[in-house]
RNA sequence: GGUCCGGUAGCUCAGUUGGAUAGAGCAUCAGCCUUCUAAGCUGGUGGUCAUUGGUUCGAAUCCAAUCCGGAUCACCA
């Protein structure tokens, strides 16, 4: 158990022992006592006062003396400021705390739930290849599973490919019209990157044409409409509903294309699925459920035919479901996917990593579903996160601001590559395995970047920033675990030369940082937020530095020492590489 | 206009179930490599926690109003 907790719970008993009160974990906290204070662990007294008609010095006393006198192997003393607690843990708990877990690879990681989890994240459009902005999607949701899968539960990673609808159609209709034929393998093209310059391709012709006809004396709306390009569009996505063979053809073909772009991203940064669902199955689910819905007067027919439901009374606003041509809209196929997803994998929480211009629509959906009387309605959660912004402002591709997702990992490996060839640490590394630690370094420095923040905020990405490898970064924290391990290399832990010893301050400040790894882990699971496993680990690197500048292990004062020092490095290289793994970064031993 | 989210050091961010003198990194200044990897460590400078009012022993944190920025409110996805 938690030390945080165990403390709470002596502290409970101490005071229905002492005035017959029973307290509850929500009636007073216990915090990490302040660095300028004596003690490890406080707690805040001010709350206990009124129930208990006690002032901070009598009750903090004889909760103080009680807490320490019951427990003399947890306790050593106690000191009470102002309304405050604060209690020294015995050395002996730290040093149980290391012998336990130097070695154990699954220390952190949380009982069997026995309970499934289904996180949804990635869906691409097969119209262009990845951004930033995608990235941050991807490592947020890969991490995410991790960390929940981490704490016992069953995690199905997984991901809707939006592979079908009028964008598509635009590639397809710009590669007919300017491409001649040409395919990745004629112009040596990535195959996601390739189909997106069509996408642009068209998007610029589009313009053109309106341009013409507005120039032509036709109003704007209409030309936007009338334009050539786009009537074409509109025909071809027909056609593909239709089922059109040639449409089908190309269809299939340019999105194979893509495919094997999107094949090869991933598995660079790491990202893989368990399912993968593909929209041109899913569009027409939950048409049923539009009929059950009707059916049970949770949605209402218009007269033209189409079929609303009124979220009014909700705060919100009427929202169609079905248009009046009788097709489906994106929000009917989100509940047919969601009912999918439940029936082929019985799950009990269903997350869905979606960005958060999209909170209104994730709020309607699971809001239908309740409405709907659907089992699963409560267990969707939004892991809503917000937008990566550069320094000058907003991403957009039209105007050629998105920073590409391959672009940008290149970049990160060129200047992993050269800051390791000015240090020259790694000289006898063979050529493979300097690649390998160049891709290892600047993604996980990428990765660091992006999932230190908080992910429902906003982010800026600042390219000078992110390729910066010192301070609060990834490489930094990997630069760590290459020291630890140098020492590891050097010597063996002999753990049964480890006794009972008393502690400096910096091994003792190590251990309780360490000591806190489970709860870091449980608390990002259930706030689905990696942010706070980021900055642990982070935490947890800088204590150590610092513990290393201050202490020799090698040339310890003691034997003795030397093995305790030996033991710490061993759990922190262990916390270190665990935490990185759950945030999908790699931790090399040397570089 | 309605709804939602955000505003903390020059910059990027922690800290928000209310707790002690608000913390990191970058930048800047001053130190530390004949000793386990200096991608490191130690210290200095730097704050009206957007503003105003309220709640109370105590507010960056909760409430209200205001200002600023963003998202969203399509028979688009």
């Amino acid at each position: 158990m938690a030390i945080q907790q165990q403390i709470q719970e002596a502290a409970i008993k101490s005071l229905e022992q002492l005035y017959g009160k029973t307290f509850t974990a929500k009636d007073f906290q216990i915090n990490k006592t302040k660095p300028e204070f004596e003690g490890d662990y406080t707690v805040v007294l001010f709350s206990l006062l009124k129930p208990l008609s006690k002032s901070p010095d009598a009750l903090g006393n004889e909760l103080g003396k009680h807490m320490v006198e019951s427990h003399p192997s947890l306790f050593t003393s106690y000191n009470i400021i102002k309304g405050f607690l604060n209690l020294t843990v015995a050395d002996a708990f730290w040093m149980q705390v290391l012998t336990q877990n130097y070695n154990d690879v699954c220390f952190g990681k949380g009982a069997l739930k026995h309970q499934k989890v289904m996180v949804e994240y990635s869906s691409p459009n097969t119209n262009k290849p990845l951004h930033l902005g995608h990235l941050r999607n991807n490592f947020l949701g890969w991490s995410t599973a991790a960390i929940i899968n981490a704490n016992g539960y069953e995690t199905v990673k997984t991901c809707i490919v939006n592979d079908r609808g009028v964008h598509i159609c635009k590639s397809m209709i710009a590669w007919q019209l300017f491409a001649n034929g040409a395919t990745p393998q004629s112009t040596n093209t990535k195959g996601d990157h390739f189909v997106g310059d069509y996408y642009v391709k068209f998007n610029d012709e589009y313009k053109a044409q309106v341009e013409t006809l507005i120039g032509k004396g036709v109003d704007k709306a209409t030309a936007e409409k009338e334009a050539p390009i786009m009537k074409a569009t509109q025909q071809m996505l027909l056609d593909w509903e239709a089922g059109k063979p040639e449409v089908m053809e190309l269809w299939k073909e340019m999105n194979s294309w893509v495919y094997a772009g999107f094949d090869t991203t991933y598995k660079r940064i790491g990202s893989d699925f368990d399912k993968i669902y593909y929209e041109s199955n899913t569009y027409l689910l939950g048409k049923k459920t539009v009929q059950e819905g009707l059916s049970k007067n949770v949605f209402i027919q218009k007269e033209d035919g189409s079929v609303w439901i009124d979220l009014t009374a909700d705060g919100l606003d009427e929202k169609i479901v079905q248009r009046k041509d009788g097709t489906s809209v994106y929000i009917t196929q989100d509940i047919g996917l969601a009912q999918q997803k439940y029936d082929e994998y019985k799950i009990d929480e269903s997350i869905y990593v979606v960005g958060d211009e999209q909170n209104y629509h994730m709020k309607v959906l699971q809001l239908i579903c309740k409405k709907l009387g659907l089992p699963y309605a409560d267990s969707i959660h939004h892991l809503s996160y917000g937008m990566v912004e550069l320094p000058t402002g907003k991403m957009k591709s039209r105007e050629g601001t998105v920073v590409d997702a391959d672009d940008l990992l290149d970049e990160m490996e060129r200047v992993a590559q050269q800051k390791t060839e000015e240090l020259g640490k790694v000289k006898d590394f063979t050529a493979e395995e300097l690649k390998e630690l160049y891709k290892t370094i600047g993604l996980g420095a990428l990765k660091f970047y992006l999932l230190r923040v908080d992910p429902k905020k906003k982010m800026i990405f600042n390219p000078e920033e992110s390729i910066d490898f010192h301070g609060y970064t990834g490489p930094f924290i990997q630069y760590t675990h290459a020291r630890i391990k140098s020492i590891l290399r050097k010597e063996k832990v002999q753990a049964e030369k480890v006794h009972d010893t008393s502690l400096l301050k910096l091994e003792k400040e190590l251990l309780i940082d360490l000591e806190n790894f489970p709860s870091v882990i449980e608390q990002s699971g259930h706030e689905h937020n990696p942010s706070h496993l980021a900055n642990y680990v982070y935490n947890v690197a800088k204590t150590f530095n610092s513990f290393y500048t201050e202490h020799s292990v090698m040339n310890a004062e003691s034997e003795e020492k030397k093995q305790l020092r030996l033991l710490i490095c061993e759990l922190t290289a262990n916390v270190i590489a665990s935490g990185m793994r759950l945030l999908g970064i790699h931790v090399p031993e040397r570089m």
